[in-house]
DNA sequence: CATCTATTTTAGTTTCAACTAAAGTAGATA
DNA sequence: TATCTACTTTAGTTGAAACTAAAATAGATG
């Protein structure tokens, strides 16, 4: 046997960013580049990454709509994980939680330099 | 800001191995060698490591019992994690999901050697 | 004290996840 | 067709997680 991290769903779910891309595509249909705008600390590559991983894991659904391709979580497919997320949502407390957490918690390269407005930065 | 995996409370509950360790102390108190016995594809080292990790986290509580440590679930800390996690294990779906995470997931150096029966086995 | 038993800790290895930068693909539009 | 825009994919880097083996700690017991 053997195992360790990495359950498709739940490890999907363990990201804080992957949390706050499910919680932005939770109501609302959304293009990859809304998403990323949410987002500017990452690149639109490591968000259209996220987005795919979360895709496989059958949290979200997309679908082309000309240039775009909107997402939407699978809600109805998330059972009690769904459930949970719902209600970390609405906790103060947890709410508290994530931002430490996505404070904390870091990994990959550090960005090589210092300007970040390189490829597409429209700014909305 | 800039995150990733890893926060507390959800990456504890994201490996199958600590929710495996997770659900043994769910309802009774075990002693650390009680969980390895439970868990014999992975050395008494490892199992400690989760249990610490797991400590840290929050999700469980140890005491000193003469020449053991005794380990059990915080449940009622885990609030809507806890709620999850019960849901899960009632779910028979959701039993065979693990199952396939467990065979399916793996990190870590492989075994060296084929022989696992080195510095304890009592075998209970 | 010596030693057994239960557990933790340390050092080192391997695998993997999250990123970046840059190249690639594809639809719309002139 | 060329080109813009929206997005994905690839290659490569880094940090961390899950392990192993072995050494260290600590309580019980002769």
């Amino acid at each position: 046997m053997r195992a360790a991290l990495a359950s498709p769903l739940l490890a999907a779910v363990a990201s804080p960013r992957r949390r706050e891309i499910l919680r932005l595509v939770w109501n609302s249909e959304l293009a990859a580049g809304d998403i990323h705008r949410a987002m500017p600390d990452v690149t639109f590559g490591a968000v259209s990454l996220q987005l795919k991983a979360l895709s496989k894991a059958g949290l979200v659904h997309s679908r082309a709509d000309g240039n775009h391709r909107l997402y939407r979580a699978r809600r109805a497919e998330l059972g009690p994980v769904g459930r949970m997320l719902e209600n970390m949502w609405k906790d103060q407390l947890w709410k508290l939680k994530l931002l430490v957490e996505l404070e904390q918690s870091r990994r990959g390269p550090r960005p090589r330099k210092k300007t970040r407005k390189s490829h597409s930065s429209r700014t909305a």
